[in-house]
DNA sequence: CGAAACATCCGCCACT
DNA sequence: GTAGTGGCGGATGTTT
C-alpha cells in the first residue's frame, strides 16, 4: 500500500540537527490536513546508531543504505566535514537514484555529497556561500551559482545554507501538491510563502533582506496587487521615486533579481493560485494576471513553472 | 513557428 | 579617497 511518495534523509556521524530538522518539519510531520497521504518519511545511515549530532545529543536512524534505493526522494542535509568523501556504498547508491530518476535534495554543505558522486556534474547548482568556491573548485564539471537560495536543475535539488533548505523543501512540496498547500503548509510553520517558481531551468531568489521600509517595499506590495495591469521598468521607478537605473540596482539587491523577471514571476504564481481556486478559463486568466495574451501566459508559465496551465489546473484544483 | 519591433539589463563612466 | 547616482550603448531577451 505504498503509494506514498518515499522521502528519504541520507544522515551520518555528527549530522547537523536544524538541516535535518527541516526536511522532518517539512515531510517527516503528518499533514494529511493538507494533502493526503502526505509523504512517507524515512531517515537512514550506514552506520547503525546512535549517531552523535552536531549539538550532542544523539538520533537512531530508521534504517541502513539499502533504504536509499526505495526513494521517489532522497535528502541530504548538511554533511559535517566537506572534506570528508562518502563510503562507495552511499556513492553508489546515489548514482542509481540518479539513473532511475529520483529527485535528490541537498541542503547546505550536503552538495558536496551530491558532488562527491558525480551527479552534479554538468548541472548547475549551490550551496551555503562559505563553500561556493570551494564547492567549484573541487567539482569544475558543475556550474555552482553563488548568489541564489537555492537551483532546481532537472532532477538534482540544491540549497543554499540553512534557511534556504526551508524554501527548497517548500518548492518541492509546490510541485508536488500546488501553491495552496504550499502557502497553507508555509503559514503553519510560519515562514514567508516564499514567491518561488521554476522548475524547468532553475530558480532565483532573494537571499534573506534584512531592511524591510525601503521605498521599494511599498512599490513592490502595490505592484502585486495591481497584477493586471501594465507595468515597465519605468514607471516602477517613477512611483519610487528614482531613477530607472537606480530602481534597477536596488531592485536586484533587494529581491535578488530583475524588475521585469520578477513581475513575470508575480504574474505567473498568480495565475497558479487563480487556477487552483478558480474555473475562471485561460484567457480570463492571462487577463487577470497582467499577460497580454493567453498564448504569453501558456509561454511564461511554460517556462517557470514546467508544465502548462490547464494540466496544472487539472493536477492541483481540489476536487 | 520565425522575424521584426521593442524593452530590459548591465558594464562603464562621469558626476555629485 | 569612498560611496552612491544616473545616463549611455549595445547585447540579450520579450512581445507582437
Amino acid at each position: 500500500m505504498t503509494d506514498r511518495h518515499r522521502v528519504v534523509t541520507l544522515v551520518a556521524d555528527r549530522v547537523a540537527p536544524f538541516e535535518l530538522g527541516v526536511a522532518c518539519e517539512v515531510f517527516g510531520v503528518d499533514r494529511s490536513y493538507l494533502h493526503d497521504p502526505w509523504y512517507e518519511f524515512t531517515v537512514a545511515s550506514m552506520d547503525p546508531g546512535p549517531l552523535a549530532t552536531k549539538a550532542g545529543f544523539s538520533i537512531n536512524p530508521d534504517r541502513g543504505v539499502d533504504a536509499l534505493d526505495e526513494a521517489d526522494t532522497i535528502v541530504i542535509p548538511a554533511w559535517s566535514d566537506i572534506e570528508r568523501v562518502p563510503p562507495m556504498e552511499i556513492v553508489e547508491a546515489l548514482q542509481r537514484a540518479d539513473e532511475r530518476g529520483a529527485r535528490l535534495l541537498s541542503v547546505c554543505s550536503g552538495a558536496f555529497v551530491l558532488g562527491w558522486a558525480g551527479v552534479l556534474d554538468g548541472r548547475r547548482c549551490t550551496t551555503h556561500w562559505m563553500y561556493t568556491d570551494d564547492l567549484a573548485a573541487r567539482f569544475p564539471a558543475c556550474q555552482v551559482d553563488p548568489g541564489v537560495l537555492y537551483v532546481v536543475d532537472g532532477n538534482v535539488l540544491t540549497s543554499a545554507g540553512t534557511a534556504a533548505g526551508i524554501d527548497l523543501c517548500l518548492h518541492v512540496v509546490r510541485t508536488d501538491h500546488g501553491a495552496r498547500v504550499a502557502n497553507a503548509l508555509a503559514r503553519r510553520m510560519v515562514v514567508p510563502p516564499h514567491r518561488d517558481g521554476g522548475q524547468a531551468q532553475y530558480v532565483e531568489m532573494p537571499v534573506p533582506d534584512g531592511e524591510a521600509d525601503e521605498p521599494l517595499g511599498d512599490v513592490l506590495t502595490w505592484a502585486v496587487t495591481h497584477l493586471d495591469e501594465p507595468h515597465s521598468v519605468e514607471s516602477l521607478a517613477r512611483r519610487a521615486h528614482l531613477s530607472p537605473r537606480t530602481f534597477a540596482r536596488r531592485f536586484r539587491q533587494v529581491t535578488g533579481t530583475t524588475p521585469h523577471q520578477w513581475l513575470l514571476r508575480q504574474r505567473v504564481l498568480h495565475a497558479q493560485h487563480l487556477l487552483e481556486t478558480t474555473g475562471e478559463p485561460v484567457e480570463r486568466i492571462a487577463q487577470l494576471c497582467g499577460f497580454g495574451s493567453a498564448a504569453l501566459l501558456r509561454q511564461h508559465f511554460g517556462r517557470i513553472v514546467g508544465t502548462s496551465p490547464l494540466l496544472y489546473r487539472r493536477t492541483f484544483q481540489p476536487a
